[in-house]
DNA sequence: GCAAAAGTGTTCAGCTTACACCCATGG
DNA sequence: CCATGGGTGTAAGCTGAACACTTTTGC
């Protein structure tokens, strides 16, 4: 087996949470060169011994305080000049906040941490852009096969919340009567005797998921094609 | 900015070909330990200056000899234990050979490179097994939404086997007209004034692509619902 | 009583699937 | 003449998309 190389291995975070009903993305103001005052994604480098996972899952937690979150692998960033300081290979990930815990943000290290709207941010430092632009991607994709759309969420939601989610991911509108008939064919959401209201309008009715249809769907191959 | 780690990174790829009507994978028998003996998915160690896709492309080069050929980022494997001799980091790549360009078979350095079956394989080392399952996994999802399927054929291919690359990638018999009507509808292939003849029976005619349409259609996303 | 969001069914087009027979050739 | 794979159309069911009005509440 050849020679070795001096190449580090770091993740990155995509960390999407659902904020004013809009879709936001948590970054981090530098501190230091390069790209000193840039905003980036937040990350680190993986320790030894730890899995990148476990990694990504620590970041996520030093950054926001929070755990059991959803997270999945994006893609792994290797240009050779894509870090001006040294040869640095990062496996993005990103993660969805539900809406109970996205508010969140505990005492992090070096610089201001903010929330972002996801799809009108400013440039970001080293190629944070390309990855945050390849999460936004994957998450509108996901969003047709599989229950990510759920993640971004409180436990109790309207029907108009849940609709609204997916519009603002897929970044188009829906048709309210279609997004309700096929969410009853589903048949994943629990009617709760509560109504709330938002405006000088109509209460609506709050659901919650039944974790047990959840599984029955996670288990065979979901379809949620909204 | 935390301390270093000592991680290396590497490349392996699962080169996938269509050989004898059967989806098959490029595997190296080790001659060193640990699992000397065993069957391998080929790979090395990422070199400075070289990007990921870079390292993958070299590689693929060495063991084949071919270039220019599908090539699609995985997944990377980072556990801690996933290589006893220390902590490395892979990136995956998968490789789809076209029909002419797959047997071939450069000289490569240690060890015996032999085509196998890509369901039906021997237990292979590192996390390799694991690894070849998520990419039978990507390519017959991938199938239904993009043009991947033709990367494994020849430039002139009947519809029986364009069909026979289809089913066997899905690992599932499709129904012989409604295969053609579709293939219709999308208007990507040219036939040619050429027949062959397989067995004893009726020559069937050659078609290619149409790049023009092809492009047409990777342009607007395209849909291969097989 | 009016503004604002909640809630509720039907129709049509297009797509997916199932299904059976004749054709051209080699041996 | 028989075995083999090549080639062709139609009907039924399902899914996705378009579309409008009534209800409940706050002001």
């Amino acid at each position: 087996m050849a020679a070795k190389t001096s190449i580090q291995v770091t993740v990155d975070l995509v960390i999407f949470a659902l904020r004013d009903w809009e879709l936001q993305v948590l970054l981090i103001r530098r501190g230091v060169p390069p790209f000193e005052g840039r905003w980036a994604l937040p990350g680190g480098f993986v320790r030894r011994g730890e899995s990148l996972e476990d990694a990504a899952r620590r970041e996520l937690e030093e950054e926001t305080g929070v755990r059991d979150v959803y997270l999945e692998q994006l893609y792994t960033f290797g240009d050779p000049d894509r870090d001006p300081r040294g040869r640095i290979v990062t496996v993005a990930y990103y993660a969805l906040l539900t809406g109970e815990a996205a508010p969140l943000k505990a005492g992090t290290d070096a610089g201001a941490a903010a929330w972002m709207p996801a799809r009108k941010h400013p440039p970001l430092a080293f190629d944070h852009d390309r990855i945050l632009t390849y999460a936004l991607e994957r998450l509108a994709n996901k969003l047709d096969y599989t229950t990510v759309g759920f993640q971004l969420l409180p436990r109790k939601f309207t029907l108009s919340q849940l609709q609204r989610v997916y519009e603002t991911v897929l970044g188009r509108s829906l048709d309210k009567r279609n997004f309700r008939r096929k969410l009853a064919i589903l048949d994943v959401l629990t009617p709760l005797d509560e109504w709330v209201q938002d405006g000088p309008s109509r209460p609506a009715q709050l659901y919650r998921f039944s974790p047990k249809q959840f599984e029955r769907l996670r288990d065979k191959g979901i379809l949620f094609p909204f």
